[in-house]
DNA sequence: CGACATGTTGAAGTGGGTCAATGTATGTGG
DNA sequence: CCACATACATTGACCCACTTCAACATGTCG
């Protein structure tokens, strides 16, 4: 009912071990102690943190070769298998020399947490579906038709939309001609410059170098530093 | 016009110096080298990433004893003076033996990453408003009086909203006696229980361990893994 | 086939964005 | 010192995008 947590209590698991889980299994849960993390073997995994109302943030998905659950305290977010999963779970070496590996971990940890926030300060809903679904399509495919393994409400969640919102949404580009539909788990992206251009563009790395544009909101700055 | 850059640029600047910055500056920009941290000593430091249609988004606020600019490849986000500040600057210290301490920065970048996500992913302004207030007393405050040392400006791009909703929601907040005001940056809160009920509670780390209550929408979960 | 989860779509309500005006503080130059 | 300019903050009126409520379609698994 809750993951490894019983394991982890006991110490029963053993380090570095390959681990399935089944679809809509619990990989490890919101308060469980943050003693390892994870590498996707295959499969895919979304971290969520669950607020007291029953509202969920999913803060990410994670597809073969991501890692997650790098907390270094007690874990902040659940972690729940998408699909059928197979993971690599590797022990935290809080302090250890040899922490370099980690190091990476956290660095991954933190560009996840970031694409998080950048999808969630967009403004409207078609910015948000547009940015997920590049961002879906940069890490899953050859820019073909992308698997959308997760669930609507998934994506709902990630988003901070509802259900409806996403369906209308995604509804709406496909009417546009931005993408093609098999099924709902499948999508083809028809025409990525139109959904560049919904995104805002710069996704990911590509930035408009240098704060040299300041943007509506003023700014004080009296000349700058150094 | 940009910050350390050019200084960055020519390696002008030697390591783990004494920096100030006067109201406004700009400490390092979008697209420079991530090749140090800091830690505020005295003062407030807003972190700002800019889209390509001037929209910003704040990514944290950083008051004495924090770090920032943690990142490891370049900068994906500015980091501007709120107030006039002194810092630390700490050399980033990529895969060094000694990384424990970029480590702790990184746990600690990670936080604030999360801190973020979490005030983002809450549903509506009265929610986001009062967290936000809340994180702000836990940090800066005995409880008392909290300093607010940024615009409603920065308020609402770090909450996504506009500055009329944050303004309208403390104004909200004063007239319903759950806060007082002296003046726009300096707020008094009255009735901590009304905003942490408003904010969802659970700010920070007390979390209703174990995802065992399943929200409102609906979980594929065939029973749990081990 | 029936049960249940998931997805889509429509209609109606509303929270917060937008537009606009006014108030307030800080600064600058005459 | 006051007149004026500039930023920041507050408040009102209106409107729209998204939520909410509801119905129905589709798919999957027992």
């Amino acid at each position: 009912m809750q993951g490894l947590s019983a394991e982890y209590q006991r110490g029963s698991i053993p380090q570095d071990t390959i681990l399935k889980f089944r679809k809509g299994e619990i990989i490890f849960s919101q308060g469980d102690p943050g003693d390892c993390w994870f590498e996707v073997i295959s499969g895919t995994v979304r971290t969520c943190h669950f607020h007291v109302d029953g509202h969920r943030q999913l803060t990410g998905f994670f597809y073969q070769g991501d890692v997650f659950g790098v907390e270094y305290g007690s874990r902040d977010a659940a972690a729940e298998a998408v699909t059928n999963t197979i993971l690599t779970r590797r022990p935290a070496l809080n302090g250890d020399p040899d922490s370099f590996g980690q190091n990476r971990a956290l660095e991954r940890a933190l560009d996840s947490a970031n694409q998080c926030i950048f999808l969630l300060g967009r403004r409207n809903a078609n910015e948000r579906v547009a940015a997920f679904l590049l961002i879906a399509a940069k890490r899953l495919s050859a820019l073909g038709s992308i698997p959308l393994p997760m669930t609507r409400g998934d994506i709902a969640d990630h988003l901070g939309l509802t259900i409806h919102t996403v369906s209308r949404t995604i509804s709406g580009f496909v009417r546009q001609g931005l993408i093609e539909l098999e099924g709902p788990q499948l999508c083809r992206l028809v025409d990525l410059d139109g959904l560049r251009a919904i995104a805002g563009e710069e996704m990911g790395v590509a930035i408009d170098k240098i704060g040299a544009m300041r943007p509506r909101r003023s700014f004080t700055g009296q000349g700058a530093g150094a």
